[in-house]
DNA sequence: CTTATTCCCTGATTGC
DNA sequence: TGCAATCAGGGAATAA
């Protein structure tokens, strides 16, 4: 499930390979996935034209096209973007497929069709409701502890909350949370000085050492050049359910919040 | 404004 | 072994 580490790590590898590459052909295979307009005037609006640059907001990818528009796609749980020869083998589940003038194709691959493209001229129009780049200035401790201030629900449901902070999802999270030793279910607005600062400093630690990892292949994520991630290696309590906390020996446990599979140490987070 | 729940979707896993 | 039910979860929609 590509989450901001991800995300970075897609956006990273495209710029090695398709900035100035123009869209030659375009084969949307899911219409449903194309979320402001119909699959003609998809086509139409980006064929001929040159992506410029490609950006990072949160967890969506931002293509910035030659004539002012903006592609931008959101992965959601199982979508990839793979860069393939034209003339290679097709993947499975692919959603939508972009022939650039460089003989490459980009696919839009997603077992599960969650994940959504927008093309639009106004890029706040999609994005502009999300909360700060916790990697950026405008995240800091202030800012966390008016916002958690306010919130009674459970300090991991807010920090997945993408109004709030944008980018953290349901893994990341769990990770943060232990690595700033937090129960899960506290309160958002209970959190003391000292807590809200270290989970300040733990949203970067653990942000900044997946992307330096080039994201968590836990299921199918991969990078647009076939790479697997490594961060998963390195994850303390996501996605290891009865397996021992590297920091204290305890079996980890797993419960639900808000309908989500939420992995804690039940020492290391009292 | 807030929080809680349901839905979308399909491969993998669980249960009888 | 077989087939149905359940699970996984980001974010939008809906309900309260």
């Amino acid at each position: 499930m590509p989450e901001l580490p991800e995300v970075e790590t897609i956006k990273n590898d495209l710029l090695l390979e398709i900035i100035d590459r123009r869209f030659t052909k375009i084969n949307v295979l899911w219409e449903k996935a194309i979320q402001n307009l119909s699959a003609g005037e998809f086509y139409r609006r980006l064929v001929g034209h040159t992506i410029k640059d490609i950006t990072r907001r949160g967890k969506y990818l931002i293509f910035h096209i030659s004539n002012d528009a903006f592609l931008i796609i959101h992965l959601r749980m199982t979508g990839s973007i793979l860069l393939k020869r034209i003339d290679s083998d097709p993947d499975p589940y692919t959603r939508a497929v972009f022939d650039l003038d460089n003989g490459m194709q980009m696919r839009f691959c997603d077992v599960r069709k969650f994940g959504v493209l927008y093309l639009v001229n106004d890029v706040n129009s999609v994005i502009g409701k999300l909360g700060p780049e916790p990697l950026g200035s405008d995240f800091n401790v202030r800012f966390l502890r008016q916002q958690l201030s306010k919130r009674t629900a459970p300090v991991k449901a807010v920090l997945c909350d993408q109004h709030l902070v944008a980018g953290i999802g349901n893994m990341y999270a769990d990770e943060i949370l232990h690595a700033a030793h937090i129960n899960p279910l506290r309160k958002a607005d209970s959190l003391t000085d000292k807590e809200l600062n270290l989970l300040y400093k733990m949203t970067i630690r653990v942000l900044e050492s997946a992307i330096s990892h080039k994201g968590a292949t836990v299921r199918d994520y991969q990078t647009p050049s076939g790479q697997p991630g490594t961060a998963q290696n390195f994850f303390s309590v996501a996605h290891r359910l009865n397996k021992k906390c590297p920091t204290c020996n305890t079996l980890i446990k797993r419960i639900r919040i808000r309908n989500r599979g939420t992995y804690f140490c039940p020492h290391c987070q009292p």
